[in-house]
Parts: C-alpha cells; sequence; structure tokens
RNA sequence: GCACAGGUGGGUGAGUGGUUAAAGCCAACAGACUGUAAAUCUGUCCCUCUCAGGAGGUACGGAGGUUCGAAUCCUCCCCUGUGCACCA
C-alpha cells in the first residue's frame, strides 16, 4: 500500500549525511526489489538501555532512521535490553559494568518517550531483543558463537589495542557484537543503522546473517556528533552533552557556546537546512556577509523549536541575550531555597536561638562560602572560597570577595552568580 | 599453581626514605579580552575550620610492620597483564 518514491530520490534521501553505506549496490538493489513488490524495507536501529537521556548526539542517527520512516519503510527502533546487559564496550578502553534488569526496564521506558520527539509513534515498530535472547538456551549461544572466530572478533579496534596493551577483555565484551548481529538475524533486517563507532558490530550483522542462510543487511552509518568541547564525541560521561529534555534556555545557550567550526556540522547533522544553503552560510560567515554569531543564533532557535516550541525558541533568545549580552538576569533564573539560620554568623554577644532574633531584626552576616556550596555553585566550601579570592562571585550584581557577606533586617532573597551560573537564593526563617 | 611485570590525584604520567598535597602535560573551573565562539594571557584545580594571615585533616590498590620520618623498604592480601603447563 505504501507509495514509494523513484529509487534515485529515495538513495539521494538516504545518502544525506550517511557517514558510510556497506554497499551501496546492494542497498539499491533492496530498493528496487522493494519499489517492484510494493514492500517496504526493514530498516533497524538498536540502542542499549544504557543512558536513559538522548542528547542530539543520539538524534543524528534517529533522524536518519526517520527518513526511512518518511520513505515508507518499515522502522524497526530495537530497545537492547538484553544485550544491555552485557553493555557494549565500544568506544571503551575500559571493561563496562553490566547493567541490572532493574535499571534496564526503567531506562527502556525512559527511551520509548524521548525517541517519539523524532520519530512518528504510529509508524515505529519498538521491540526488545530479550524477545529472543530470554529463549536462548546454553546450546544456542555456543551454536552462535560458533560462527565466529576470536581472530575475527579481535578485528575490532579497541578489542586490538586493548588485547595489544595488556588490558583486560572480559569473555561477555566479545559476546557483545555476536549478540547484536543475531539481533538481525532475528529481525530479518534490510538494513541496519548506526553511529560510525557501531561499524564493527554492524558488519558482524550480515556475516551472522549469511551464516543463518539469509541476505545480508545493508549498513548504513552516521558520524559521531562531537560534543560542546568540539573534540570528544557528545556523552553524558564527558560533561559535553545536550540533552534533548533540558530546558529550553540551557539548550540555547550550550549551543550558543558551540565553537564556530562545529556549528557547520551542528548545522549538517541536526538540522534539515540543504548542504548547499549551509555551504553558502559558510561562505557568508567568513566573507562577513554574515555574523557567525547570527548563523548560530538560528541554529539554537531551530534546535530549541525541534525540541519545545517556537515560543519557547524565541522566548530562550530573548532571555539568553538579556543574561549574556547584556549582562542583566533572565527572567526565570533558577530558585533555591535555603534556611537562613544555616549560613548566618551569629552576633557575639548573644546564644543560637537568640541570634536569631536578632539577625532577623537587625540583619546580620552569612557564610558565603558554605551557600555556594550548598546550592551547588561550588564544588566545596574550599571552592566556594577560592572562587570568592577570584573575584568571581558576583551577588546581586557586585563582585564579593569576602567570605561573609551581609544580609540586611528584610531581605530574604539574593541572586548570586558565579561565571555562566546564575541562582536566585530565597531565606526562609 | 609457579615465575615475572604492573596498580599514583578527573585522565595521562613523573617520583624509589625527608624543602612531595605529590613534577610535567591534558581536561576542568574562574578572571581579562570577546560574539558565553576560537585564539591568547593570568589565576585556581583534596577536604574542613578561619579574625583570609593562616591552621588542621586526609591521600599514592587494601591491611599491617620497619623508621624520628614511607607513594618510596618489609610481610600478607586483592586486582590486571605476560610467560610456563602436554609431548618426561
Amino acid at each position: 500500500m505504501a507509495n514509494f518514491l523513484p529509487v534515485d530520490e529515495q538513495l539521494a534521501y538516504i545518502k544525506k549525511g550517511a557517514a558510510e553505506i556497506v554497499k551501496e549496490s546492494e542497498l539499491r538493489a533492496k530498493l528496487e526489489r522493494s519499489l517492484k513488490a510494493g514492500k517496504p524495507l526493514r530498516v533497524k536501529l538498536g540502542m542499549d538501555p544504557t543512558a536513559p537521556d538522548l542528547h542530539l548526539g543520539h538524534t543524528v542517527v534517529l533522524r536518519k532512521l526517520k527518513h526511512f520512516q518518511d520513505l515508507g519503510h518499515t522502522v524497526i527502533f530495537l530497545i537492547g535490553d538484553f544485550t544491555g546487559m552485557i553493555g557494549d564496550p565500544t568506544g571503551r578502553s575500559a571493561t563496562r559494568p553490566p547493567l541490572s534488569r532493574e535499571q534496564i526496564e526503567q531506562n527502556a521506558e525512559t527511551y520509548k518517550a524521548q525517541v517519539f520527539k523524532i520519530l512518528s509513534p504510529e509508524k515505529t515498530v519498538i521491540d526488545f531483543n530479550s524477545r529472543w535472547f530470554s529463549k536462548f538456551s546454553a546450546e544456542d549461544f555456543i551454536r552462535l558463537t560458533a560462527k565466529y572466530t576470536v581472530s575475527q572478533i579481535l578485528e575490532r579496534e579497541d578489542f586490538h589495542k586493548r588485547f595489544h596493551d595488556e588490558k583486560p577483555i572480559a569473555m561477555h565484551e566479545l559476546l557483545y557484537p555476536l549478540a547484536q548481529g543475531y539481533d538481525s538475524v532475528a529481525l530479518e533486517a534490510d538494513v541496519e543503522l548506526g553511529g560510525t563507532d557501531q561499524k564493527f558490530n554492524l558488519l558482524v550483522g550480515r556475516e551472522l546473517q549469511r551464516a543463518y542462510g539469509q541476505e545480508s543487511q545493508v549498513v548504513l552509518t552516521t558520524p559521531i556528533l562531537e560534543g560542546l568541547d568540539g573534540v570528544n564525541k557528545m556523552s553524558k560521561s564527558l560533561g559535553n552533552a545536550i540533552g534533548i529534555h533540558e530546558p529550553p534556555l540551557e539548550m540555547y545557550g550550550k549551543i550558543m557556546s558551540v565553537s564556530d567550526e562545529m556549528m557547520w556540522r551542528y548545522y549538517e547533522l541536526l538540522t534539515d537546512v540543504r548542504s548547499d544553503q549551509i555551504a553558502t552560510m559558510k561562505q557568508d560567515a567568513s566573507s562577513a556577509k554574515a555574523h557567525p554569531m547570527a548563523l548560530k543564533k538560528d541554529l539554537a532557535r531551530t534546535l530549541v523549536a525541534d525540541f519545545h516550541s517556537a515560543e519557547a525558541a524565541t522566548k530562550a533568545a530573548e532571555d539568553w541575550a538579556k543574561q549574556f549580552q547584556k549582562g542583566g538576569v533572565p527572567e526565570d533564573v533558577e530558585e533555591v531555597t535555603v534556611s537562613f539560620a544555616d549560613f548566618f554568623i551569629p552576633p557575639d554577644t548573644t546564644g543560637d536561638v537568640e541570634g536569631i532574633k536578632y539577625a532577623l531584626e537587625h540583619g546580620a552576616a552569612i557564610k558565603l562560602d558554605r551557600l555556594l556550596k550548598s546550592i551547588g555553585l561550588a564544588e566545596s566550601v574550599s571552592d566556594g572560597a577560592r572562587k570568592l579570592k577570584q573575584r568571581a562571585v558576583k551577588v546581586n550584581g557586585e563582585v564579593k570577595t569576602e567570605p561573609a557577606i551581609f544580609l540586611g533586617p528584610r531581605e530574604r532573597e539574593l541572586t548570586l552568580r558565579v561565571g555562566r551560573r546564575i541562582k536566585k537564593v530565597l531565606f526562609t526563617y
């Protein structure tokens, strides 16, 4: 019932932003067959339910999956609840501890909700690989491992490297690619998507399908998006990620802090702006026809609008300008409520209880370094003290270097700023 | 099981008895400059207390020990890697 576009058009759409396709000729053949038979391709994307929060880096491959969906193919989002217990060692130089069953199930739920920010729920098949693996017997598993050799597995770069460096490789890690590959067998996948870091695993899928008498899937990899540092891949644990659930202002701000160089890559991999348009923008920026910052603002707005709304994006842009370009305070700063009693310094002459009363009437000094720590603007009290010394702390817009500040009798609100971070503190007595 | 080589702060990696809270580099954080970009320069980068000048406490896989003094020496344990293992 699906009406497919001509193969060439489909191919062009699919190829945009793809890092590599193995093999393109096979993909063409599959598309031609699908068109002729009116039968959609089965396109698989597997994800480990390890990090429950998706970030922009994950969306690159999800967007590619969406493209297949737009073209009318069957899209299978596979949650690797079984393989998640193994933990893909990709890109890791160290062994990763397996996740527990409970964690995985929880994460899987979060995943489902989040991927539908990109995919159409009604057109997406969600599956779990525990569906077949939970029925796998030890015998089945040994049969599976018999299809592959140690040297084949050791071809994988990180295994190879660790082996060579005499670093530990746990047995279960070696099994991961086989398990993932078997998913393709179980699903009879025509195409499997993944980041370039998944290439090895995806290729194992091809081999295993052949070993199990199926036609090999086509493998399509997408580039790995670099994070805010512009160097390492975006990853929550590296602290350089932009989560798709982050509040608009935060998201907008983070995108604005992306380097000019990286901005183009974000445009390329995260938006639907055509490549030739991006090239034009790039040219304009370098020839001073357009300000890079203005283009970056467009990018930030587009992305915030994608994950929130156009209104939210507009508001984020305004707040951002207010906070950072004019040095002011945006309307909705994060507010923290603390107890006055925890931070004030009692006057010499009175006891604690008396002191609080006295302080209420006359005002009192409060310990700034502790306050900074307790509201998260400093890592420790020592860190807070350091920041103060470095003239990094602003209270109500004024630089403070003393470890204590005076809080007036009726004052119950302070705006604290350390670097780019601002928080409003409300005191309760 | 035996032998050997290793285990240092977020990462890397110096340091083999005493100006060593532990070099250098990276990352990170803050300041200046800016477009919260890049580049550059400066400072910081274990914790706690502090009258901000300082004071104290922890720290080099773990536990003990030697010593005035240990990341450094000894003992035991844990972990990682390599070699040996059958042809006797």
